[in-house]
DNA sequence: CGCAACATTGAACGGTATCAAGTATGGTGG
DNA sequence: CCACCATACTTGATACCGTTCAATGTTGCG
């Protein structure tokens, strides 16, 4: 499995746009405004909670996270972002409220905001496909308040990797049935809102049922068929650039 | 407290134009080809799960949800709209996996999706306004996955009760600290991913030590500051129009 | 009046949290 | 190469928050 980047900096933003309708004129215009993608360490931040950005960033290779830490020192990652992701460009210019971090290390193509505004004024397809990103994190965080609100701890566990199987291979760095695991059991258990101890024994559940095999961050599916049953998954909603006039 | 609608029907985008920074040409276009709003009964839908929205949908008076239903019967509420807010644009056109239905009695002002196709190709403005309301619906979403991830049921009733009334207030429909409170104890369950007797228990507590009262629909806030406290309530992330470039 | 929807209460059960160990695993410096 | 340490993972015991089931009270409405 391969987090890595691409073949050349000249298109660090092929996985971006791959999945957007954009011509060859603005994926021109937004590549040249994107220069040389950054280097990100192993959980180093790339927006601060409170902060505001001063571009738009778009994840080339790796996974990020966005997580709003609370008072008492415990935090719920939010969303999670896979290569061609752009970084929670929603709150682009006020204090965000969340964390964006590197969840591995990473490699981030930065757009500075003037410069956005710039593009998008010339090229509204720009402002469309930056749209359709915010749109698409959207519906998955509804499937993600899906989880949280209504399926137990094993439900949710079960549709985290689902979508992470999945999007991963829509990214086209991971095969089939096999992908990496990005997240530490205490990762992931501020992604789906449970406590490590908990998220521990209903990882060796679905070991035990024979669904997953899973370590050291290397993900099998084993039973595709259960899991997504387990999970109550239905990849629809992943459909890139969906639905959008 | 005045869930209706306000002056005349040629006004009746006026709460949604009113937090956008459209100018006078795009204000009369939107209202050109919105016509005059469509009368919803309570519990009525406005948009089925499964179907695909023919129109894009503005909410002028009253209240309405989104939600998902699950395979037993339950549901998940995933989002509520008050007048002025746009409802769902996001999955415009592709199936929707939410429904949408009216909370009150309502009236909508419906723009074909393609005139807003089109409308948005001649006024960029008028899709960063609509990209702005993904977006500030996106930013309420992550504080109820806050909630339904990290918060007690009682913490997740007073964040409830908080974001209503000051969205209430903000669309012009509530005063200082009574406002309606349009959602049986069951839906409100529904939203914060409790069951009813859980939330009829925690309500309870909060009229108990004197943070709220609420009878037959009517909200009043009696001690704001505690409420604000328990549910670790900040109204920064309402602040519409916010942050978009 | 009588029905239907909503609200309230009690008892028992269960999923999940918390506390408190203990066991890999990998990296670092001596 | 080994001792050491930090991080991640595993396991058990106990307590609690919230669920479920079941019943009863309340309100509004035709």
């Amino acid at each position: 499995v391969n987090l890595a980047p691409q073949s050349g900096a000249d298109h660090s933003l092929a996985a971006f746009v791959a999945r957007t309708s954009l011509g060859p004129e603005e994926r021109q215009a937004l590549d040249a405004a994107a220069g040389l993608p950054r280097a990100v360490a192993r959980g180093e931040c790339i927006l601060e909670q409170g902060s505001s950005p001063a571009a738009l960033s778009i994840l080339c290779s790796g996974v990020a996270l966005s997580a709003r830490s609370l008072a008492d020192g415990r935090q719920q990652i939010l969303s999670l972002f896979v290569p061609g992701d752009a970084l929670d460009c929603t709150p682009f210019v006020s204090p965000s409220r969340v964390r964006i971090s590197a969840l591995t290390a990473s490699t981030v193509a930065q757009i500075p905001t003037g410069t956005v505004k710039r593009l998008m004024q010339r090229h509204p397809a720009i402002m469309h496909a930056l749209w359709g990103e915010t749109a698409m994190h959207a519906a998955i965080q509804q499937e993600w308040m899906v989880s949280l609100g209504r399926q137990s701890a094993m439900a949710r566990l079960a549709h985290l990797i689902c979508e992470l199987s999945f999007r991963f291979r829509a990214a086209g760095v991971a095969d089939e049935d096999n992908c990496a695991f990005p997240l530490t059991q205490s990762e992931a258990a501020d992604a789906l809102g449970i406590s490590v101890v908990h998220m521990n024994r209903v990882l060796q559940q679905l070991r035990k049922k024979g669904l997953v095999s899973l370590s050291r961050g290397q993900l099998s599916i084993i039973d595709k068929d259960a899991l997504y049953l387990a999970a109550e998954f239905d990849p629809e909603y992943l459909r890139c650039g969906t639905g959008l006039i």
